[in-house]
DNA sequence: TAATGTAATTGATAATGTCAACTATAATTC
DNA sequence: GAATTATAGTTGACATTATCAATTACATTA
């Protein structure tokens, strides 16, 4: 019972996370995936940003990414600009558009996050914080 | 940068979670993704279970259940009985092939769990699992 | 310089998730 | 009791998310 409510209602809640965050998304009028979402706010606050360090940052595959760029560079909202270290690889930058879009989604955020921890204090939270980030480190060191 | 931390973290916990599970599924030599997997934990521990208890359970949409427990039945892991009280619904249950599964099951979630929380006491367990629940509730209550 | 490694792209395909339409049965209401 | 409305489950279509393998171009190492 106890490693069953462990995983599930871990489940539960980023499932609950994702719905939220994607509707509250709808409502930016853009035609945005959660992920997308994700890849712009990476890119805005990692300067300068490789395709690399998305796929890294969110361990998933490059050719995801690749496209989720792509996307995000055919409605403006980021570009790519020369790498003077490496000609292989770009640096992905906000454009105008795409700033306005940043700060829109930082506010849907903090809502969402409001939301999520409107009857918890600062101790539980950060306790919160910690046991999740030991409870990542434990599994991804294999 | 708090908030940002709040949510990829957790995102990154369950996505690490997500793929040790799928990792340990594929020792199983059955070739079924994590979906069905948790979709056999419920059957089995829900007497008795409909396809709507699943759907409810997991929110998701009714069309993915019919399609997980399908597949679960070709492979006879589970089967299909009447439900006497309503001739809409059938009652979902595990057959011997998929006891022996779902023993199988429980093991590698033990272990993965073990993993998980290794360097964790009980209280930082519980206290995790009682903040994770009430931020779902908090979500899910609109 | 040759061999090896890395950044990014592309194609193929699997897994997950959602919506709308439909059938059959159940529950409610007139 | 018939008509209406609601629910359980199925099916088709499609979007999103994810991974793998192969390739190109450039970088690094031997």
């Amino acid at each position: 019972m106890s490693d069953r409510k462990s995983s599930e209602s871990l489940f539960h809640l980023v499932h609950a996370l994702k719905r939220q965050l994607f509707e509250q998304a709808e409502q930016l009028n853009v035609n945005l995936t959660p992920m997308h979402i994700r890849v712009m706010k990476i890119i805005d606050r990692k300067k300068p940003c490789t395709a690399i360090d998305i796929a890294s940052f969110l361990r998933r595959d490059k050719a995801q990414v690749t496209r989720l760029v792509n996307t995000l560079i055919e409605k403006d909202l980021i570009s790519k600009e020369p790498n003077p270290n490496d000609k292989r690889s770009q640096y992905l930058c906000v454009t105008e558009t795409g700033t306005a879009l940043v700060d829109e989604i930082a506010k849907i955020d903090a809502n969402t996050m409001q939301m999520m921890t409107k009857n918890l204090s600062e101790e539980e939270l950060s306790e919160f914080q910690r046991i999740s980030s030991l409870m990542s480190k434990n599994l991804e060191s294999r």
